[in-house]
DNA sequence: TACATTTATGACTTAAAGTCAATGACTTTA
DNA sequence: TAAAGTCATTGACTTTAAGTCATAAATGTA
């Protein structure tokens, strides 16, 4: 890599990280492109090399993490899919505790308007469904599942249990600790979500 | 009630319509204050008169319709929980439907910052706690509920079942029929969902 | 060394939220 | 019934912040 481009990464880190700071202090209308770039040294102009518009930095905040867990997760090939679910639910919470209220909110939000998103710009929404799917799929496959219900669906069931969980998350004003919630939720309530999908034999 | 007052809930009327309209129409980010108050004819000092900020208005989209789905259900004195229940995650979705995706989005990014809320402003997810909060609550004196679990626990659970169901509704564009939704989900899923609280005898 | 490419800049344009002193229609009261 | 008082309404104005773009600087290439 030339020094060009790694210098031009590390501005765009800086950046990111100044935005996640500033954002999970503030919330994300509270801070203005201007206390992002003057906080980090850089440039107003610069900012909109990397993004198109201001929301379109909240997708790289945690991006690293998730990227992370992600790796983690498809390596788990000898592991069944509830303990798949469930590792993937502790982490999304985690993340989720990690990021903080107000860049969650700033995530849901972002979900909440999909066709806003630029093109070819992976949200952290569309990452969070590919592994579910992923996950579901092997499921399938092994003969887990029985395959009736397309994957697709039962992967947004989940989506939908995971993104109200950081709903009611945010909405309690992080007041709960989100592992008790796992371990109540996915556990019990996964498990029942997904009875009448599992194979009988 | 006088000639004043009158005029002026008309004219709260005429903005709330039309912003119903408007951002149904075009999304809220995309509807200023400016074309709510030219549509409906009055000055834009006038909108700030019934409203605080620009958002507040969305509070008031959909209440006339609300209000009387929960008279409704605090009416049916001899129903139980399920029936409840079932009823009113019909008139949820049926309220969803009607009021369209670009209207949820914005109650459900206003759930996410309740503390930006006006004082003594009843926002829908207020309304929707109560409601629940009601309903349960009922069937902990009935004996139905073991009522070990608090029942603001529980309605928080719901509530995010409900907002899940809202959300992915908005998420997939609006593309499947909320009614079947709702028989899938509020009889299969909400009996599991309650299995474990309910009281055995 | 000279030319090309990429990254960074910040003054500027544009858009829209929110304010407020002035107005006059309606209500009260003496 | 006319003067005093109240309250909804107005729209020009202020303020704030997003987003643009011509230019400059740094790096890479021939």
């Amino acid at each position: 890599m030339n020094k060009r481009r790694q210098a031009a990464e590390e501005t765009k880190k800086k950046i990111v990280d100044a935005a996640e700071k500033l954002i999970a202090e503030k919330g994300f209308d509270n801070v203005s492109v201007d206390d992002i770039t003057s906080f980090c040294g850089v440039a107003k102009g610069t900012f909109y090399v990397y993004f198109k518009r201001k929301e379109d930095v909240v997708q790289d905040i945690g991006y690293a993490y998730f990227s992370a867990v992600g790796e983690e997760i498809l390596a788990m090939k000898e592991s069944g899919m509830a303990e798949k679910l469930r590792r993937y639910s502790e982490k999304f919470m985690h993340g989720v505790q990690r990021c903080g209220i107000r860049i969650c909110r700033q995530w849901i939000k972002n979900v909440l308007d999909p066709a806003d998103l630029p093109e070819n710009y992976p949200s952290k929404y569309e990452f969070d469904v590919a592994m579910l799917e992923n996950i579901l799929q092997d499921a399938v496959e092994v003969g887990q599942l029985s395959g009736e219900t397309p994957v697709e669906t039962l992967a947004h069931l989940l989506i939908s249990q995971l993104y109200g969980m950081m709903t009611c998350w945010c909405m309690s004003g992080g007041t709960f600790e989100p592992k008790d919630w796992v371990g109540r939720f996915a556990d019990e309530q996964t498990e029942r979500l997904f009875a009448p999908y599992i194979k009988k034999n």
